[in-house]
RNA sequence: GGGUCGGUUCCGGAGCGGUCAAACGGGGCAGACUGUAAAUCUGUUGGCUUACGCCUUCGCAGGUUCGAAUCCUGCCCGGCCCA
């Protein structure tokens, strides 16, 4: 179904080399596919999920995922991208996240050709003298090639010869595991080339590399959970629906491009209509937002969300699932809003009250003295989409 | 090891004895406008209290003072310069 132009060019940033890739997948001997991840934070998003797809496409080819759960480089923390050192972990809290990364990851991948992989399987026992010799094979100025490492340098900020380190180690899992193509996103690129640098000093044939790009978030920006626009795989399905049809029209496009089943022609006619205006972006955004959510949970799921969707929001009428809150006796307001986490405190629950962002039975409150009567069934409402039925 | 600069509320960053829960920007939250868009505009942004007010917060621990984020001492952490 895909063809190879298809799988080394949609939803991919760079490949290298290309020329070598194409004739090592017409060979038609399965290939390692390498994909590596440090379980420093659980939470995974749907832009990780732009190479989980390209990985999965690349199975359905006959090639072999092989899954590197960084629990030393974790520790240590990847420095790309960052301007300060990062804290590092504990073995237990690498273990934990490694657990939930992988829940989340097999939602995509097929687990059945894959192998997962840990570096404490060759780091374990890597003694001083390996260490060393890693550490002699990469000059200084390599290292300040890169543009994280140059930038934190010549600005007098921190940086640790351990934080040098954690390209050579990723690079080494490579050679560890005989690794044929090595997947990432291309703020990953320095240290994926350290894996070929590495592979072809030690007389290996240096792995391919296929860098995915990185996918803007819901508001536009770098997706990244700092910004909080990130859409998160873990996310119930109402709620990942909503969060996509936050995203601006401008990214539509791309999203459909590297998130959607949808053929690479309609993607282009997608993108003419967004231009000439002919077609109204929600209505794409909702068919993307239900695809995405089909993908992660199930298509009813992706169904029942884009309903629900569509009755709180366009018709506005109130959510079918609205929690309950059993009252034991008369509450005031504010005491209920903290219980319930409408609000996180009474002060907080005050200045919405001020703002005019606190309904009950639909009518605005204005008053912080309200109290409600055990049973009186009535919905209080926070924002637009906070809401708990009292009864 | 010595010298020096610095560690402030979610983040960045002012403040440098009282008028500081702490300017300003970002982000968040709420409101208006909407397609829950985006952009824009408005309000708000430690906690408790109906309220007067009280409590906690400015790296950590002490001290000076009627009073400290602001001064002093020690400690911890980071940058730079020297060795």
């Amino acid at each position: 179904m895909t063809t190879i132009d298809e799988l080394l060019t949609r939803g991919v940033a760079e490949v290298i080399i290309e020329r070598e890739l194409r004739e090592r997948l017409a060979a038609g001997k399965p290939l390692r596919l390498k994909q590596g991840f440090d379980p420093t934070k659980p939470d995974m998003h749907i832009g990780h999920a732009v190479g989980l797809r390209k990985l999965r496409m690349f199975q359905e080819l006959g090639h072999q995922v092989v899954l590197i759960v960084g629990d030393w480089t974790a520790q240590i923390g990847d420095p790309s991208g960052r301007d300060e050192t990062r804290t590092r972990l504990t073995a237990a809290e690498v273990r934990s996240n490694a657990e939930t990364y992988m829940e989340q990851f097999f939602r995509v991948i097929d687990r059945s050709r894959t192998e997962v992989r840990w570096q404490s399987e060759w780091f374990g026992t890597f003694g001083l003298e390996q260490a060393l010799d890693l550490a002699g094979r990469f000059t200084l100025a390599q290292m300040l090639a890169h543009e994280t490492f140059r930038k934190r340098y010549e600005a007098g900020a921190g940086l640790t010869i351990l934080e040098l380190m954690y390209p050579m180690l990723q690079g080494y899992d490579s050679v560890a595991m005989q690794a044929d193509v090595e997947f990432g996103g291309t703020d990953q690129k320095f240290n994926i080339l350290a894996g070929r640098e590495l592979m072809a000093q030690l007389g290996m044939t240096p792995q391919q590399v296929l860098l995915l790009p990185l996918i803007p978030g819901t508001d536009g920006r770098k997706m990244s959970k700092t910004f909080l626009n990130t859409v998160d795989i873990g996310m119930a399905p109402n709620e990942m629906f909503g969060r996509m049809m936050s995203m601006s029209d401008a990214v539509l496009p791309l999203y459909f491009e590297v998130l959607s089943e949808r053929p690479m022609v309609e993607v282009h006619e997608i993108r003419q209509s967004l231009a000439t205006g002919t077609v109204n972006p929600r209505d794409l955004k909702m068919g993307l937002a239900c695809e995405v959510v089909a993908q992660f949970h199930s298509p009813a799921d992706g169904e029942a969300a884009e309903a629900a969707f569509v009755r709180q929001f366009v018709q506005r009428e109130l959510p079918t699932d609205i929690p309950e809150y059993r009252l034991e006796s008369p509450t005031p307001l504010l005491d209920l809003m903290v219980a319930t986490q409408l609000a996180p405190s009474k002060a907080e629950a005050r200045r919405l009250i001020d703002g005019g962002g606190v309904r009950i039975a639909g009518e605005r409150i204005t008053d912080y003295a309200v109290v409600l009567q055990p049973g009186a069934g009535v919905v209080v409402q926070v924002g637009r989409r906070k809401f708990v039925r009292v009864v």
